[in-house]
DNA sequence: ATAAAATACATTGTACACAATACAATTTTA
DNA sequence: TAAAATTGTATTGTGTACAATGTATTTTAT
């Protein structure tokens, strides 16, 4: 006998963080369209403020993304001004992404966002952390296996 | 004095959603591969797997997916013959669309995935139908929040 | 019965994701 | 020290996502 509850829909784990996370990004929507910046642009920002030089390769190991997805996605940056692209001089290589002056003055009005999602997505905050760390638990499981 | 701290990336609950769905989504690739179609196509799959015919607006609304998306997807799984798309004989708005025995028999095939997927993230099961239901929590307070 | 509103889907345009491949700069190796 | 392997990005091609718009069909209101 063939049991498939584990192919119905409502049964799947990924299917939920893949739903899940959509809806959230979702919420950012109205607050980044203010900033004129997509989600992933948003993560990069995020970056940037804590470290105003990063290279692609860290960037993309922080973000777990590839260069053929931030590349054009730091072009298009770089055209709105928020971050320079230039090699580095000691490794030809290397990309260093530099945050502008543009880039940095974003933060004071990126500043309030956080709060304002929390507020939006009314749970208790002990239960928003908790559920975070159960999720980064997973993903390190993952990216341990991985290697 | 600006607190950032919620803007620092390691804090973003959305984040840790965002990367787990592509990690994830990422593990179902080999088995995916091997019959041929993608993870979003594989969500397609599983409810008509349940159910062997079901309206385009029907199955936007359990994916959370809208025609700009299921519209291509689908015609590609169409040309697959993993699926028919025709008009409803009673409301012409309305697409049917309704698996092919081609479809219902890639069902065998693909019966073992969940459990492959859960093996993989070797993790306790009490654990991930925990973060499961608590991230459906999350989902279902989206939701509503939306009306 | 008919114009207006609503519904269901398709199309367009932009922006990710990511596998696969290409390529130039650097390191390692024979 | 020249060839081979490695490294860090860029490019190409396919497939989502999704906002905005367009269109045909049906329903509603007059």
């Amino acid at each position: 006998m063939i049991r498939d509850g584990g192919l119905k829909l409502e049964n799947q784990l990924c299917f939920s963080i893949y739903a899940a996370s959509r809806a959230l990004t979702k919420k950012y929507r109205p607050y980044l369209d203010n900033l004129g910046i997509t989600y992933p642009q948003y993560l990069v920002m995020m970056v940037l403020w804590e470290r105003e030089v990063i290279s692609l390769k860290e960037l993309g190991n922080k973000l777990y993304l590839d260069s053929g997805t931030l590349t054009p996605l730091l072009k298009r940056m770089e055209s709105m001004e928020l971050l320079k692209r230039e090699r580095s001089k000691e490794d030809e290589r290397i990309l260093c992404v530099t945050i502008t002056e543009k880039g940095i003055k974003m933060k004071k009005k990126a500043i309030e966002i956080p709060e304002c999602i929390l507020k939006s997505l009314n749970n208790e905050i002990s239960f928003l952390s908790e559920l975070k760390s159960n999720i980064d638990k997973l993903l390190l499981d993952m990216k341990v296996k991985e290697e």
